[in-house]
DNA sequence: GTGAAAGCGCTAACAT
DNA sequence: ATGTTAGCGCTTTCAC
């Protein structure tokens, strides 16, 4: 087993001091080119690497990111993750990441785990109860953003997806199809994100002046299984004769529309139209092709890897109201086919 | 902004020296219950949490699992990273993540950014190339457990699923259903998993008389975007009119091939019956649904992190001929309908 | 049963 | 231009 070379041994090495080294390898300092060569060689040849630890305890800085996301490997949150990883490195920062399953219990513990010191700075999807856990770090000078949500009323930069508007556009999009009879379809837990999807449901149909149905809104519970959940929705339709269309509130309810609705036999877009949040392969091919609103991945996750970094390399900026809701784009499939 | 407490902290406020705090909160030593309850008292009540980086350039540990995989965002690898993070998570263990995007620089730079002390074990993607640096990270005596593939004539633990196997499975699935001119898709990249697979497919038409036909097999380029892989796909189709049936040798080509066999108007089976590795929900949706093989993803990933961690609480046992090869399961759809 | 003190590898203020 | 040294927060040996 080799052992790891230290500053000192390239000090010894070279004939120099360990600040000499130091402030070599740091760039710091007013060293002689000779010296400067020499040791930036020994090193080199050494492969000498810093003990991120030993840098880490002396300046208090990691390079690491803490990472909390609801589920590491979902779609959207492997998506943000990547992104965010190649980001990070360029700066080099790496990412630690923790999954809170929408668990508040989980998220506190993970928040926690993290705070030991060990990451300069955070990425949080937010949840309901987490807001004392947040501010801690904050106060604590550590910089957060928060990604996919918000706490209302905190001033907490974040950066998300308009969902309010995104919904809008669904909605009016069915209309504008000629389905006026439009039932919603989300999940019974409580985000922002879900709260204000189903806000801009009611708000289009307001506009529109169509009478918003309580009946026509289905909440399924979180923790049902992909079984139940189906034979839920199956009896919603069911329920719902009247529904010429369905606005499925999440990537993973829009699938699972699509296997009530092909249990059912059902076909779409003529005895429902669909449209679904979030964008995937299945819903490009799956005939007649889904309608669906795709979310900016991309400028999400690229904007709150930015402004952390922003933020960890010169926090004199104040970035307290950063705010992001990024825009999305609806993907018109065979799905909203005109009536 | 709140200072965090130290030991130093503790230590002072219930008079007595860092030593007894440190054996307690370690449980470590022989203190007396009276000292020891009002020491963990005082810690909670100020909500102590010892500071990683001092511990880790103490003890060497830093109580953090690498994760190199060749796309954090990726299905499959995503699935891996949930269990793998919650597994470790049980045993205090903490994950940072790296993707090499199958390219071996990129490799190399990660295991080495990782190689700084930062992390107590790996558990990586092999890439062929990267075999100098996962060994140099053994011989540091650091636990590295590979994982989706393996270094061919290298002694280190690995954990895969049996690729040769599940092929062998798809192709008697065609031939039992009645297919026998049948075509294989792969990507031209130098992986032993795909490799494997290949040899699936030559092993079982060889053993049932068929015989292989070189432009039968087509092998994509590693780099090629979307829309030019389903063209490749569309064009392989059309010149080999005498197959009813193609292998997707990876989840990502059932789904260019679905692509291709729809813009080409073709019926699943009765123009061509499809098999994919790795399933998803797409598989289980898409009229009339497609037979897929599928990994056993969780154990997959079970393995690895235990392996590891077992290596990590007790190096003494020798784990360097740990070598798993998990079976996959084949789910038969209407995409293998008998002919 | 408890405390003093060394030292992990590094940075940086302060000499020289 | 280079070296000496204190100290980051912790674990652990050794002394009492």
């Amino acid at each position: 087993m080799k052992k790891t070379v230290s500053i000192k041994d390239i000090a010894k090495l070279t004939d120099s001091s360990i600040t000499t080294v130091s402030f070599v390898l740091n760039g710091k300092g007013r060293i002689s080119e000779a010296t400067r060569k020499k040791i930036l060689d020994v090193a080199e040849k050494n492969g000498y690497q810093a003990n991120r630890m030993a840098v880490g305890l002396r300046t208090g800085v990691s390079k690491v990111i803490g990472l909390v996301v609801e589920n590491i490997g979902g779609h959207f949150f492997g998506a943000l993750a990547k992104v965010i990883e190649e980001e990070a490195e360029k700066h080099g920062y790496r990412i630690i990441y923790c999954s809170t399953n929408n668990d508040i219990q989980k998220g506190r513990e993970v928040i926690k785990m993290l705070s030991q010191q060990l990451v300069d700075g955070y990425i949080i999807t937010p949840l309901k109860g987490l807001e004392d856990e947040v501010l801690a770090l904050t106060t604590n000078n550590k910089p957060v953003v928060l990604i996919d949500g918000y706490f209302p009323g905190l001033n907490i930069p974040h950066v998300l997806v308009d969902n309010t508007g995104s919904v809008v556009n669904g909605i009016n999009c069915f209309i504008k199809e000629g389905y006026k009879k439009i039932g919603f379809v989300t999940v019974d837990i409580e985000l922002v994100q879900l709260t204000e999807r189903l806000q801009g449901y009611s708000d289009t149909l307001k506009q529109n002046n169509i009478k918003e149905v309580k009946k026509n809104i289905l909440k399924l519970p979180f923790d049902i299984d992909k079984y139940n959940a189906v034979e839920v929705i199956k009896n919603y339709i069911l329920k719902n004769k009247n529904l010429d269309a369905i606005f499925f509130a999440t990537n993973y309810l829009g699938i699972l529309g699509l296997q009530a609705l092909k249990e059912l036999k059902l076909s779409i877009p003529d005895d429902i139209a669909v449209i679904s949040f979030d964008d995937n392969e299945l819903f490009d091919l799956y005939p007649p092709g889904i309608t669906s609103i795709k979310q900016p991945t991309y400028e999400i996750a690229k904007s709150a890897i930015d402004i952390l970094l922003s933020q960890l390399m010169d926090n004199k900026t104040d970035i307290s109201d950063l705010k992001l809701q990024i825009p999305s784009t609806i993907i018109e499939r065979g799905s909203t086919r005109a009536k």
